[in-house]
Order: C-alpha cells, then sequence, then structure tokens
DNA sequence: GCCCCCCGGG
C-alpha cells in the first residue's frame, strides 16, 4: 500500500516535471522569437528552480536555451551553454553561428561551423548558410565563399532565395561581379531583394553602368522598386553623371512616394551635387521640411566642389542658424577645401568651430586639420594638432607625413616614420606613398638599405607601386646594381609602365644612355605602350649620354607612331640633344616645325648650346625670345655676354651688362633694397 | 532568415 503510494506520488512528479519542460519549451521558443533577455533569463531561473536542470534529458531543453540566448545577443550565456551541452543539435550550431555573424564575429562564427562540418552529425540548412555565407562576405574569404557556394549546390539549398541572395552579397562585396552574376542568371526565383543586391553591387564595384542596366531589367520584369533601390539607384546616377537618368529616377521617387524618407531626398540632393547640377540640388534643398546634417554636408561639399566657397560657407552658417550640428563629415569636408585653397585663416576659424562642437578629438577632424596645416604651409602647428593625438591609428600619420613632404621636410618624414614604426603603428599605402620619396630626396644609401630591409620584411615589397619607389630610392643614391635587381624581383607581368619608365629614368641620369635605350626596347618589346614620360626619359637619357643619332631614331619613330604622346618636353630634349653636338641649326629647324609654342626651356637649351658652340646669331635669336619670356632671369643676359665675349664681341657684353642693370637686375643686396625703397 | 540605409577622405 505505502510502496503503491509512493509510485504513484513519483509518477506525478515526472508527469508533472515532464508538462513543465514542455511549457517551458515552448516559452523558450517564444523568448527567442521575441527576441526578449528578460524572459529568456525568466525561464532559464524556472527550470534551474524546478531542478530540470542538468538532468539526463535536458539537452533538447538546454539546446533551447543556448538558441534564445544566441538570438537575444547575450554572447556570454550563450557560448557558456553550448560549450556544456551534452549534445549539440542543429538548433544550437545555427544559432550560435548567426549570433557571432551579428554581433561582428564572422570569423567564431565561421569557426563554429567547422566544428558543425567537423562532428558530421548536422547538415547545414536553408536557415544555417544565409548566415556562414554573410560571415565569409564580411571577411572576404571568396575562397571560402566559393566552397560554401559547393556546399549549397550539393544540398540543393542553391534554390532558396535567400541563400541565393547572400551569395549574391558574399559575390559582390568581394568584388566578384561575375561570380555573382553566374548566380543571378541562374536563379528561378529572384525578389526585389535579389535585384536590389545586383544594383548595390554593381554600385558599390565601380560598374554604374550595369547598376543602372539591372535596374532597366527590372523594370522590364515588371518589378516595382522600393526605397532600397532608389538608395542604390542614386548613387549610380550620380556617378555617371547621368542628369537625365537621375531626373528620371527623382520622379520616380516622388510618384511612388518614397518622398517621406529623408534618406531617399538626401540621396536626390546628392545626385544632383554629383551630377554638378548645384540649381536642382539646391531646388529641392529648399523645399525640403526637415533636414539633417547628412543634407547640409552634402549642399557644402557640393559647393565646394564647385568652387564655391563662399556659398560653402552660407550654408554651414544656416546650418547652424536652423540648430543643426555640424559631424566629423562636414568639418573634414570644409577643412579639405581649406587645405586645397590653401586659405589658413579659415582654416583656423573651422579648428575654432571643431573644438566648440567637441569633434577636435575625432581621428578624422584630427587629420584633416593636420593635412590642412600643412597645406597652409603651417606645418608646427599641423604638428600641434598630431601632437595630441593618440598616435594609435595610421591616418593621422599619414597626414603628418605628407605634410613633411608637402613643406620639403624629407629628414623630418623619415624621422617620423621611425617613429612610427617604434610605436608600432601598421604602415599603409599611403603610408609609403609619403615616406618612399622622402627616401629617395634624401639619397642616403645608409637610409635607403634599411627601408629596403623594412620593406622585405613587412612583406610590402611584393607590391609593384613600393619596388618602383624602392627603384628610385636606389637611382637617387646612385646605385643602379641593386635598382636593377629590385626591377627583376617584380615578376614580368606586374612590370608596369610606372616601374620601366623609373628605371629608364635612373640609367639616364647617370649617363648610361644605352642601358636606357636598351631598356626602353625591352619594355615596348614586353608589349607595354610607351607614354610621354618615358620618352621625355629615354631622350633625356640619349642627349646625357650623347647618344645623337640614337635619340634622333627615337623621336623620329616618335613622330610616326605616337605622335599623340608629343608634348613640349620631347623637343625641349631633342634640342637639347642636338644642341649639345653641335648641330644648333638642326635644332632651330626643330623649333620651327613644332606645333607648339616654343617655351622658355626649349630656348634656353638652344642658348646653353649656343654658348658651347659660339654661336653668336642663334644665341642672340634664342635670347630675345627668352627676355621676353622670363625678363627677370638673370641666367639668360649672363650666358649671352659670356657668348658675346667668347668670340670677343665686347662692346655688345658690356651693352647686355647695362641692359641688366636697365631692368634692376645683378645689383648688390643693399642696392636692391635702396631701389625698391625709392621706386 | 537575405538586400538598400544618404555626406568625405588621409
Amino acid at each position: 500500500m505505502n510502496g503503491l503510494s509512493k509510485k504513484l506520488t513519483h509518477l506525478k512528479r515526472v508527469v508533472k516535471t515532464t508538462a513543465t519542460a514542455e511549457k517551458c519549451k515552448s516559452l523558450l521558443e517564444n523568448c527567442a522569437k521575441t527576441k526578449s533577455l528578460r524572459s529568456t533569463k525568466g525561464v532559464h531561473a524556472h527550470t534551474i528552480t524546478l531542478g530540470l536542470l542538468p538532468s539526463l534529458s535536458s539537452n533538447h531543453l538546454l539546446s533551447l536555451l543556448t538558441a534564445a540566448y544566441a538570438l537575444c545577443g547575450h554572447t556570454s550565456y550563450a557560448r557558456t551553454l553550448f560549450d556544456e551541452l551534452p549534445r549539440r543539435t542543429l538548433l544550437s550550431y545555427r544559432s550560435m553561428i548567426r549570433m557571432y555573424t551579428e554581433k561582428g564575429l564572422p570569423n567564431v562564427a565561421l569557426k563554429i561551423f567547422g566544428e558543425m562540418l567537423r562532428s558530421d552529425k548536422h547538415k547545414p540548412d536553408r536557415h544555417t548558410f544565409p548566415y556562414v555565407i554573410r560571415a565569409c562576405s564580411d571577411l572576404l574569404l571568396l575562397q571560402q565563399g566559393i566552397v560554401i557556394h559547393g556546399l549549397t549546390v550539393v544540398s540543393g539549398f542553391i534554390w532558396d532565395t535567400f541563400v541565393g541572395n547572400s551569395l549574391l552579397t558574399m559575390y559582390m562585396s568581394c568584388g566578384d561581379k561575375k561570380g555573382a552574376r553566374r548566380v543571378f542568371d541562374a536563379m528561378q526565383a529572384r525578389t526585389i531583394v535579389t535585384w536590389n543586391t545586383m544594383i548595390s553591387g554593381y554600385c558599390r564595384n565601380d560598374s554604374p553602368k550595369e547598376a543602372l542596366m539591372i535596374f532597366k531589367r527590372m523594370a522590364d520584369a515588371g518589378v516595382d522598386a522600393d526605397c532600397a533601390t532608389v538608395l542604390s539607384l542614386l548613387p549610380a546616377c550620380g556617378r555617371l553623371k547621368d542628369f537625365e537618368m537621375g531626373r528620371e529616377v527623382h520622379s520616380l521617387v516622388e510618384e511612388l512616394s518614397f518622398w517621406d524618407s529623408l534618406s531617399v531626398r538626401n540621396a536626390v540632393v546628392d545626385m544632383y551635387v554629383k551630377c554638378g547640377r548645384m540649381d536642382e540640388a539646391r531646388l529641392v534643398f529648399e523645399k525640403m521640411v526637415n533636414r539633417d546634417v547628412v543634407t547640409w554636408t552634402t549642399m557644402i561639399h557640393g559647393f565646394i566642389s564647385a568652387g564655391d566657397i563662399k556659398n560653402a560657407l552660407w550654408f554651414s552658417q544656416r546650418m547652424q542658424l536652423e540648430g543643426v550640428k555640424p559631424n566629423a563629415v562636414t568639418l573634414s569636408s570644409l577643412l579639405a577645401a581649406c587645405a586645397s585653397l590653401p586659405h589658413l585663416r579659415l582654416g583656423k576659424c573651422l579648428h575654432a568651430w571643431a573644438i566648440r562642437q567637441d569633434l577636435q578629438s575625432d581621428v578624422n577632424v584630427e587629420t584633416g586639420l593636420i593635412d590642412m596645416y600643412a597645406k597652409c604651409n603651417s606645418f608646427r602647428l599641423g604638428y600641434q594638432v598630431f601632437a595630441k593625438t593618440s598616435k594609435k591609428r595610421t591616418v593621422p600619420w599619414n597626414a603628418i607625413l605628407s605634410g613633411c613632404l608637402h613643406n620639403e621636410l624629407a629628414r623630418e618624414a623619415i624621422e617620423l616614420f621611425k617613429l612610427m614604426l617604434s610605436e608600432a603603428v601598421k604602415p599603409n599605402d599611403a603610408t609609403l606613398k609619403s615616406v618612399l620619396p622622402a627616401f629617395a630626396i634624401e639619397a642616403d644609401l645608409r637610409q635607403a638599405l634599411s627601408i629596403h630591409s623594412y620593406l622585405v620584411r613587412s612583406g610590402f615589397v611584393t607590391r609593384t607601386e613600393v619596388a618602383t619607389g624602392l627603384v628610385d630610392i636606389y637611382s637617387k643614391c646612385g646605385n643602379l646594381d641593386n635598382s636593377h635587381k629590385i626591377f627583376n624581383g617584380i615578376p614580368k607581368k606586374e612590370r608596369d609602365i610606372i616601374l620601366w619608365s623609373t628605371l629608364i629614368a635612373g640609367y639616364g641620369m647617370h649617363g648610361h644612355g644605352e642601358m636606357s635605350l636598351s631598356l626602353f626596347n625591352q619594355m615596348v618589346q614586353s608589349g607595354i605602350k610607351p607614354n610621354e614620360v618615358t620618352f621625355t626619359s629615354v631622350l633625356h637619357a640619349c642627349g646625357h649620354a650623347g647618344l645623337v643619332d640614337e635619340g634622333l631614331c627615337l623621336f623620329n619613330f616618335m613622330l610616326r607612331n605616337h605622335s599623340d604622346s608629343l608634348r613640349v618636353d620631347h623637343y625641349t630634349c631633342m634640342v637639347d640633344l642636338l644642341g649639345r653636338a653641335g648641330r644648333l641649326e638642326e635644332a632651330y629647324e626643330l623649333i620651327k616645325t613644332m606645333i607648339f609654342e616654343p617655351s622658355h626651356a626649349i630656348w634656353g637649351a638652344l642658348l646653353g648650346a649656343c654658348m658651347i658652340h659660339e654661336n653668336v646669331e642663334l644665341g642672340e635669336l634664342a635670347a630675345r625670345w627668352l627676355f621676353k619670356l622670363e625678363p627677370e632671369n638673370t641666367g639668360n643676359y649672363v650666358l649671352l655676354g659670356k657668348i658675346y665675349s667668347a668670340v670677343g664681341r665686347w662692346k655688345d657684353a658690356e651693352n647686355v651688362r647695362v641692359l641688366m642693370d636697365e631692368i634692376g637686375l645683378v645689383k648688390s643686396p643693399a642696392q636692391s633694397v635702396i631701389g625698391a625703397a625709392t621706386r
């Protein structure tokens, strides 16, 4: 009797527990759906009090609890529960992957996905793939993405629209337009999201034309645009400066009543700005009832790009009057304008404004300030701003380094660069773009070897632009062996015109004309079309090595095959080349046949040659032009005077001196000061 | 569950 009663109580308890567990499970499903952390914690506590956890049959409950915490975004609870799960379920894997992707930890998401595949117990489903693909997309892991694409094909989930759309995003984010296109073409069911992904993807990958084409196809397919569509379409029109198309999208926006969305209206304003239609932009702007900082910044930047600083400033003021606060974008845009003008006083006003708005510690504003001061030739003020930055991020360093170069402080740039490395700040392409020329200017072989070793250690040396910089540095140091070695280290198909031209110029500047020519021929044979810079370098090299016939031959080759690349510089080189060789008449004939207005450099080259070869007649002719083109250049008078003296025409030489006196050249410093005061 | 979310640039 007693035993039976005990059994009954036990049974009752089991039934009750099971019922409670079922109740909890359905509650947890609801928690996951509503993403309510509080309810999840409540149910969690309940399960513990009731003794439902831990028990042998509690795996399903725990898995639901993990999923609920994951969906609420509570990483630590989810992780702990997930790690303690007796048996991981598809649901637990899926929710953990989703959580980490959404929390911006795609690498952790992929790690869990890897564990899931290795466990070989669960296959990813159509709810798992979109997050795994998104993780690849965020990490720009195209190769892994392609593998996962393969998995979706094998498992058949490729036909799920969500999976397909995710793949489109992944390919587009990784810049693989063709990959995206293949998925798109094969898709059986396309939704508005599919079309939007393609449009925005093309737009983000510098293919606004394709973006518009997809939009046209979408319209033909009878699919109506939504907000997302126009938000991608408008920048595409702006990028193409396609005013007509932009206007069409604008009217579409008004028809479809997306007009309520401020972002859409801002995008319309921006489109007109990008098309260079400030009048239309302003019309839309003035009709807007409420405007935010983006609206104002768009207009301000529009005026700046149109060179209309007055209106840019006027709108900055209006913005303040309307009580809209500028943000870092507004300020850095205005600072960039000050830098390019340059306008120091205005820049200082903006600095003050930034301080009042408490934006002076924003890294973008800091960088803008450093750049502005440097471009306004106030390097010291820029350095003061730089000194106050946290120095953890690369960009302010880049700004101060480029500022050094702008202010001809190459040695300081090198010192700062070394400091940057010692502070463990990672340089990027922009850093090297400023720093490498500094090493070239210094032309110090020891420094060159040191930067070279750094570039090898850091792996930057494999980049063609960096190698080119290094070739230039060694050339300027006179170490052409190293220049050539670095050149040889670059794979043949990665050697671009700039790399070739740098090496050619390097040999040229040290008098190795034959080597320059030979490299030039190799370059042409390798299929690279020479440009005007290459031609200048080779002609210059020929001139400095006395290779007259080779230079002439090359010049004629240019006239025949590359006449579109012809510049005044090339004629200057040729006049110099012929002149140095004493072929002055030929040089003068060449000047007469030019299609360009002869520059002072050309007449200067002729005059210089006339001095070497004591040719009075052509010397006088060249000098006459030079006196007209650059009357203040003392050197030209001196050269002519020297020619006269050389041939013994002392009277004429004296006349040149008198002429110089008359225009106030060559006076002692004291005399010039007096002259300036009395004039 | 997937897409778009507008302003600049060292």
